[in-house]
DNA sequence: TTTCATACTTACAAATATGTGGGTACTTCC
DNA sequence: GGAAGTACCCACATATTTGTAAGTATGAAA
């Protein structure tokens, strides 16, 4: 009677897809990658990442703790001091979305000469 | 003074970031996944993905088609036959979205635990 | 003393993504 | 004859995402 034994993100009811989703948002791809490289505060990531708003990347960073992929680690004091790294399993996915990205970049001339015809 | 020698995904200006969105789109990812078992007709990879329709299949579709990842191929006869396959580059990088995927679905059970605290 | 930086939050507005329902021109199956 | 399937497109409506601007408490630098 047991349904849906393996996760399978085809399928409309899997709660992968809602995962996937995080990490391929427009803005939690870029907080991954950008993360790979060591620990970052708020602000710095916001540097790091070409046009992220405050609010997105907030929000961005709050779905990657919920799931798992990031932890955040703050120090009480004033100005306040946050910093955000991955988890394991973050360093996981990170590498690779990381390759994702790299497959795009490396291929860039070849698409967009595609997208000119 | 040449500038953006190497494209990166973190500059905002990087056309390497809109094919990103393109390829890790709610829609995008899922058809590039489907495509991998071989090619599919329209309503078979409808039906494949659970939860599309046809105006967004359609339309993850064509961007995808634009940047070179996936052929259209349509034999004008009535009722109308389209195939939908992988182009090399879109074997590429389906694999590596596909490998993002698997390590999600793989650590699902983890994720969702790690959720619900 | 005014400004800047920190790491956010909140309200509001705008932009983008997505869904819905209808139509099309046929053919085949029942 | 009627229904279903094919691969879409179009107009319209709604949902979701994203951006903007302002506010917060405090310390340090100019």
């Amino acid at each position: 009677m047991a349904k849906d034994l393996t996760p399978d993100v085809l399928n409309d009811r899997c709660p992968s897809r809602q995962v996937l989703n995080h990490v391929t948002s427009r803005w939690g791809v870029l907080v991954l990658i950008a993360l790979q490289d060591g620990t970052l505060r708020f602000s710095a990531l916001r540097r790091r990442i070409g046009g992220v708003s405050e609010r997105m990347l907030t929000q961005s960073l709050r779905l990657l703790e919920e799931d798992g992929f990031v932890r955040r680690t703050a120090h009480p004091v004033v100005p306040p001091h946050v910093e955000y790294d991955l988890t394991p399993l973050g360093v996981e996915v990170a590498a690779k979305v990381h390759a994702l990205a790299a497959c795009i970049e490396d291929n860039l001339a070849q698409i967009m000469a595609q997208r000119a015809e």
